[in-house]
DNA sequence: CTGTATCCAGTAGGATACTG
DNA sequence: CAGTATCCTACTGGATACAG
């Protein structure tokens, strides 16, 4: 189990797989609209994240010989049933927010 | 959603982090007992984890004022709580896993 | 037994400049 | 536009020795 674990938090190691996981996840981007919409992250870093993600199988990467070049890059099916993993953390994270803060679930009323 | 996904990857943070989780929600531990069951882990790394642990509120240290000294760990509720990701994260590696060789799930006959 | 103190190496990631 | 190349810093964690 330990070692499952692991393995998902090895597909998201990096401090901006997480972020890039989520851009894509509403929708295919280019490389430089991935760059500028993630914020701070320099190309260097945001070159190997894409192709970490991409070697893990969680994201396709399309390339258009054009001039000037197109590159697009889009989540796998790997990639989709990941993010849905994500969206537990989220909700954990949110549920645990309410909890620690009233000390037990709210509930719809 | 990003936010809480990180916060989540963030209590998760560290080499050890969730070995030591995964010990502990087996029941509680002594140090030396985790320092010997959770494998490679030097003791100053083992101290630093279970302290960070504690700050994050997922694990309670019990310090027992005899000599020589003993000093207990155990999983907090939050703790417990958060145990319950790490079992889905494991569950969605062992369907990955399954899904990548086959094409699609697995159904128990 | 349960740690601290000190030193050290490996790695992630930023800054900047350059390329096809 | 979509990267590479180079240099550099900060942080994580191991090794070892020492302490209450």
């Amino acid at each position: 189990m330990i070692h499952g674990t692991q393995e998902v938090l090895g597909l998201l190691a990096g401090r901006w797989s997480v972020d890039v996981l989520y851009l894509l996840a509403s929708g295919t981007r280019r490389y430089s609209q991935i760059f500028y919409e993630v914020g701070e992250i320099s190309k260097k870093t945001l070159t190997q994240t894409l192709r970490t993600l991409e070697t893990k199988g969680l994201v396709t990467r399309r390339v258009f010989p054009e001039v000037p070049p197109r590159v697009e890059y889009s989540l796998t099916t790997r990639g989709w049933s990941l993010s849905s993993l994500l969206m537990a953390m989220y909700e954990w994270s949110a549920e645990d927010g309410s909890t620690r803060r009233t000390g037990h679930l709210r509930v719809a009323a």
